[in-house]
DNA sequence: TCGGCATCTGGGAGCGCTCCCAGACCCTCG
DNA sequence: CGAGGGTCTGGGAGCGCTCCCAGATGCCGA
């Protein structure tokens, strides 16, 4: 097919052998960093190394060897993809950084060449050594599918029938916290929310945080509507809240995203904002600093996402032991005009 | 190191060559779709891979053939992730929906784990066919020295010192100047312009088009004031052209994102948008839609140009003749309230 | 009739590694 | 002093395929 370039160009681990002076064996103990190599040794064939401009052929290794030295990303995405795709590229961004310097090859997956049972096969059938699974979807069956298969994983988001899979998550629950204690500091005394929808572990942790936070100071926490992570549904809820309170004077929506379909709701019925109505977001998106006003926001750490999800995953694969099971990642307010 | 599962389970291509009846070789041949195989064979072959379901193992065709079944695709991102990231997440989405059901497998690369020489020892040394080179910045070497390796690539965004570089684009010049053909048949007569910088060709092509569309009214092609795709250099350029014309009636800015910066200088010197001047973006992100007012803009299709340049390499990897060198997708116009 | 060609097939070398095994060499301890 | 271990080394089988070669068959035209 490819035309041309007949055979695999580059030196050999022989030739690096050959010029190390040791044998391939050897050679091979350095690549892979096994013990029981003398130091002599391991800088010879590092100098040999250098030397050549050699770089070990993946497809050999993985052949020879007993792991694919490949991990897969799956983006499990049911749909919202809204919420999915600036977040996605940064998580992405982690993940890629994290695997910088490693010979671990990354494979990417979207629920689209195979499905389901397919889907399945593939990750269990020895192509990859773990895979991590981003999956927004709270009730998606697939993190905990995979897990019982023995296969390595790690979850980005909360897997709300997660069992005990390994998962990472931002800290929602404490970045909504956060969000409602700075409201109160800021004297706001009728606090609702704009909620994510039930059946996703984000929006649930978000809303649990506002709970709390209004809780602490006895406040009552009633003015709560779910929505779906679009503008529209956002204003949608804005409204059902001022019809059910027209006199609140906060709302913290539990997605940047959201929150713009409730900023224009409320410009239009004529409230101030921060004045009349303090406005806070989550996520920190491109949308939350360009809205009108900028938007007040919980930032989370995206890239640091992906990179926390590798770092666990590879950590595991390297046999380590006593490894945190779930990790939450901090979250900051991030203070701009509209709260 | 990923403990248990010692040895790839499933069938080898063995086991499926003694169940079809014919020898290995065959199955080979069935398997990468080679001509002089009888059609009983390959009805047996067929019939016995679904019976086992059998799937071939990457590494030893990598290592036994003459090609690695696989792909790059090749971030090049100086600094402008601004631009890159929901872009990027929707090329990827296309790119991988051109890969399905193809035995190929997709790497990414950012420009991190190896930079500059490394990238290219790596690209060139034969651990993937061909690559998809995403570069936004239009100056970037990287696809020309690439090409220049005989490696078959594919660029995503036209290349400024390109050669003969195969790309794909969207047709950047006939948005923009569709863009500004309806403004004026909006009765406009004095529309600006706010350009990306002279180094992206995504930039320079929508300049074009502005250009062009007001020539062939023989209107005046001087209100351009150049800007760097942040909504903030938007604003600066906004406050520019009011400052040398306070009576232009619209305004064509080549990226939504600075659109919005623009639209905030407008609306706080008091112009009503559309009536007194109308704004066409361009690209329809999601920005657009939830701008004050919703922006109309020139659609790209990002994800067929994901698909568009898979395709495009691996009708190339297929060996197929007399491909353009070049493709230009269509845009088109989403008329929504500002103009 | 026989060579030539196109069609179809199987056998087997070998891609570049890893990993098992056997062995050489130390040091420590009973 | 020798047994037992830990340390280091090289040799070589074999991972699951592809691809080359040789051979078997059929059909054509000379």
């Amino acid at each position: 097919m490819t035309e041309g370039r007949s055979r695999r160009p580059g030196p050999r681990i022989e030739e690096v052998a050959r010029v190390a002076g040791v044998s391939k064996s050897t050679v091979s103990r350095v690549i892979n960093g096994e013990k029981y190599v003398s130091e002599r040794s391991r800088q010879a064939v590092h100098r040999a190394i250098a030397l050549l401009g050699y770089s070990p052929n993946h497809a050999a290794r993985t052949l020879a060897g007993s792991k694919a030295n490949a991990i897969a990303l799956v983006i499990s995405e049911q749909g919202s993809r809204v919420l999915a795709d600036p977040f996605f590229a940064q998580v992405l961004r982690g993940v890629h950084a994290e695997l910088a310097g490693r010979h671990v090859q990354l494979l990417l997956m979207m629920n689209q060449p195979l499905d389901g049972e397919d889907q399945i096969a593939y990750l269990t059938g020895g192509h990859v050594d773990g895979a991590l699974v981003v999956s927004l979807h709270g009730e998606d069956p697939l993190p905990r599918t995979l897990h019982e298969t023995g296969l390595p994983i790690v979850v980005g988001g909360r897997p709300l029938a997660g069992g005990s899979v390994p998962f990472v998550d931002a800290d929602n629950f404490n970045g909504a916290l956060g969000a409602v204690r700075f409201l109160i500091s800021l004297g706001r005394e009728k606090i609702a929310t704009i909620a994510g929808p039930h059946d996703m572990a984000v929006g649930m942790d978000r809303l649990s945080g506002w709970r709390c936070g209004l809780a602490e100071h006895g406040m009552a926490v009633e003015l709560v509507v779910h929505s779906d992570f679009t503008p529209d549904s956002g204003a949608l809820a804005m409204e059902e809240l001022l019809r059910r309170a027209p006199d609140l004077d906060a709302v913290f929506v539990a997605a940047d995203i959201m929150a713009l379909g409730a900023l224009r709701v409320l410009q239009a019925r004529g409230y101030r904002i921060p004045d009349d109505v303090a406005v806070v977001g989550f996520d920190d998106s491109v949308l939350a600093a360009t809205a009108v006003p900028p938007l007040t926001t919980v930032r989370q750490d995206v890239e640091g996402f992906g990179r926390t999800m590798t770092w666990r995953l590879l950590a595991e694969l390297a046999g380590e032991e006593k490894l945190p099971q779930s990790m939450l990642l901090p979250t900051s307010l991030v203070r701009r005009a509209s709260a």
